[in-house]
DNA sequence: ATGGTAGCGTTGCTA
């Protein structure tokens, strides 16, 4: 089974990038972030006629929005919210055998990383620590179950362009890293991508809009991931990430994850 | 220390 998460920052600007990525990946499976569209405007015939007859998505009119796009069918959908709010961040498709597909987009958290002073890094840090209970109780290491997404969180030293530099930048604090690991402890789950990409190695999957050099000074961050539980990780085969999208025409800041996993 | 770009949907908010 091929899975790919994107943050694709509206799907209906970006429906032929997605068609594009469909031709050269063939994911079986696809978790996308930041749809920004809401339900009654979503592209679903466009995303059936890309050979994904299985949909489900959870959106609001200009921000965020999490979907699914499944080859295999859903046996059941589920949207989880967290902070008490109605956000449209979390998307859970169960497949025919048990199998727990998650689509999911923690908040960014503004840019002042001090809870007290920002409401937004506030809610940050209080959605990992209530996604982080419900998985404790939840979710148990021989069940099948992938996370992928959008946790605008990059945990390890080379997961952003430089560790020194960004250590009181909204992503990359110790705070969210301790409480991402804590998420990531839960089951636990096992790190798809580092389980084939060393932690030595460098590794990105965002460049912001506002570095237009982003080649050049590969200043990125890790911020989308693919978790899976104990269950599977015998089974995963291989994972990339698609840097050369970031190149595409009118591109996403995010490029998409991919991982080979047998079920 | 600051400002830089993008998307939504119309004016400022979010990232």
């Amino acid at each position: 089974m091929r899975l790919v998460t994107w943050n694709i920052n509206s799907i209906r600007l970006r429906i032929d990038h997605l068609r594009r990525l469909v031709s050269f990946m063939s994911p079986d499976l696809i978790c996308l972030q930041e749809i920004k569209v809401e339900d009654a405007l979503f592209p679903l015939a466009e995303c059936r006629e890309l050979g994904y007859p299985h949909v489900a998505f959870h959106g609001m009119k200009g921000y965020n929005g999490v979907a699914i796009l499944s080859r295999l069918p859903i046996a059941e959908i589920r949207t989880p919210s967290w902070c008490g709010r109605d956000d449209r961040r979390h998307l859970v498709a169960v497949l025919e055998d048990g199998v727990q597909v998650h689509s999911l987009y923690v908040p960014a958290g503004g840019d002042i990383p001090d809870p007290e002073a920002n409401d937004k890094f506030a809610h940050k840090l209080e959605f990992v620590r209530e996604v982080a209970a419900w998985f404790k109780g939840s979710v148990r290491p021989a069940d099948k179950v992938i996370v992928a997404g959008d946790f605008n969180i990059a945990p390890l030293e080379t997961d952003v362009w430089s560790h020194k530099q960004l250590l009181r930048v909204v992503s990359h604090t110790p705070a969210e890293v301790d409480l991402l690991n804590a998420l990531q402890a839960s089951v636990p789950f096992v790190d798809a991508v580092r389980h084939f990409v060393p932690p030595s190695e460098r590794l990105f999957t965002w460049w912001s809009y506002r570095s237009p050099d982003w080649r050049k000074n590969d200043r990125g961050r890790r911020l989308d991931h693919v978790w899976v539980t104990p269950a599977l990780a015998a089974g995963l085969r291989a994972a990339l990430v698609a840097r050369e999208v970031r190149s595409w025409v009118q591109p996403s800041d995010h490029v998409p994850v991919m991982v080979d996993v047998e079920l």
